[in-house]
RNA sequence: GUGGACGUAGCUCAGCUGGUAGAGUCCCGGAUUGUGAUUCCGGCUGUCGCGGGUUCGAGUCCCGUCGUCCACCCCA
């Protein structure tokens, strides 16, 4: 490859996210963080490199994630370190290295990028974002219901119809070891119909097998023991209890008996909510509790429970439901035509942000004749055009002149435009606007 | 990581079985002296992703490579 293209070729799976999508990305930002901090949950910040043996011990060493899709470099003091896949594992180091534990219940949320080491495809990229939701302490199924009330609020919020809830418990970690065990043994009985895939992860990772898409598979796993019939008495009745809950709230879910999540610190509760419109990427926000993963990590042992949604799905979801607002457009664009009354604008304009501050002021750039700014102005989707000439400055005064409907022009003099441009701009605006 | 499709002006694309690139749009200027739509006229921009090969000659064929998209896989 020449060194051109190298150069100016950003690396693969990394995407700039360009200002006619930033519409997007802060209408969520701004909604996710209203709505959090009304659920009473705490911003909280943590780096995106940690030591690798974090995400070994808490995602598990026989996870994708671990085994093929990390960033993982030795820095120059020897230390193997690890761009995050996922935010759950910072969250918790950060929150038993702060000391944030002891007794405490934690309601924390966090967002930023992730690395994932994947071949590139439409809603999956190699550095993504997620916002990350963190409940720590709290044994639920209150907290899990409220969880999933809070997303459900954030799609209407937002607009976003095309998403479904799929729900399923995973049980604690000894009621997934026998039924781990029995599922081992059940699918040894059919070894010979077990693709390649499959076998693979009868050692390492079988309840993945449950997920499979290969058609050819749908039949045997179909009839392979279910966890749900294997869940010990207490995740039982936390996940009626949630149901219930759910029920109550008026929250639609279905229950799937075969989803269960690529990390392996999850237990009990797991959701997922999936959509039909971003193809093959179809998990828009998905997460569960992890009850048993702190102390793994050194904390003192506290239940928890957390989610994570891609900004980059959610985005696109709400593009698809046209729920991106159009950018803002200056309420005046100020024309100046020649060296003096440039100068005049520029300080003009100044004052004018002084004594308006809620307005937004567009000043024209670069000169170019009338015609030229008014084009500006007109594209800039400006309500009004200040217009400051030689005819002007003579008699210091500014025209101003409607630019969205046929009202004309009028002038005033230079010390009357604050106090005349906010009736005019209401005038205008009539009475759609009003409220 | 596996399989497949694609990669031509800023954008959307055309370019037949190989003969050294074109449209629309955008942008800029003009159509009587200081006024934004439309229309008319004129103008600007391309290492045809990159590298190599075949050929007298390649955007068009072959190989490699990079990237995008789709499916698998995985997951947010």
């Amino acid at each position: 490859m020449a060194e051109n293209t190298f150069a100016v070729q950003s690396v693969r799976g990394m995407n700039d996210v360009l200002p006619t999508q930033v519409a997007g990305w802060q209408r969520l930002e701004r909604v996710t963080r209203e709505l959090f901090t009304a659920y009473g949950f705490e911003e909280l910040r943590v780096p995106i490199v940690e030591h690798t043996a974090l995400f070994k011990r808490a995602i598990g060493e026989y996870t994708d994630i671990v085994e093929k899709e990390m960033y993982t470099f030795t820095d120059s003091g020897g230390d193997s370190l690890t761009l995050r896949p996922e935010a759950t594992a910072g969250v918790v180091r950060a929150a038993i290295s702060n000391g944030l534990l002891r007794g405490a219940r934690l309601k924390l949320w966090t967002s930023g990028p992730m690395f994932r080491h994947e071949r590139p495809q439409k809603g999956r990229y190699r550095q993504f974002h997620q916002i990350d939701v963190e409940a720590i302490g709290f044994a639920g199924p209150d907290i899990d219901a409220e969880l999933i009330g809070l997303t459900a609020r954030l799609w209407r919020q937002l607009g976003i119809t095309r998403v479904k809830l799929k729900l399923n418990s995973l049980g604690t970690a000894q009621a997934r070891r026998v039924y781990r065990e029995k599922l081992v043994e059940y699918f040894r009985g059919h070894e010979s119909l077990l693709d390649a895939d499959s076998r693979r992860r009868l050692e390492g990772n079988p309840l993945r097998i449950l997920d499979s898409k290969n058609p050819d598979m749908q039949a045997l796993v179909a009839a392979a023991p279910l966890l749900t019939d294997h869940l010990d008495s207490e995740s039982r009745e936390h996940f009626d209890g949630l149901c219930a809950m759910l029920a109550g709230m008026g929250i639609d879910y279905v229950i799937d008996p075969r989803l269960v999540r690529g990390l392996d610190y999850y237990s009990r509760t797991v959701f997922e909510w999936v959509t039909d419109a971003l193809g093959a990427q179809d998990a828009v926000c998905s997460g569960g509790r992890y009850d048993d993963l702190i102390p793994q990590l050194g904390g003192e042992a506290q239940p928890a429970i957390g989610f994570a949604m891609g900004i980059e799905r959610v985005v696109e979801l709400m593009g698809q439901a046209g729920a991106v607002d159009a950018p803002l457009a200056p309420h005046v664009y100020i024309i100046a035509s020649g060296e003096r009354a440039q100068r005049t604008a520029l300080a003009l304009a100044e004052r004018l942000r002084d004594d308006l501050p809620t307005l937004r002021f567009q000043s024209n750039m670069g000169g170019g004749n009338f015609k030229a700014q008014f084009r500006r102005a007109d594209r800039s989707g400006a309500s009004l055009a200040l217009i400051l000439g030689d005819t002007e400055l003579e008699r210091g005064v500014a025209s101003l002149k409607s630019l969205r409907d046929e009202s004309g022009q009028t002038q005033w003099p230079l010390p009357d435009l604050a106090a005349r441009i906010p009736a005019i701009l209401a005038d205008l605006a009539g009475p759609t606007e009003a409220g």
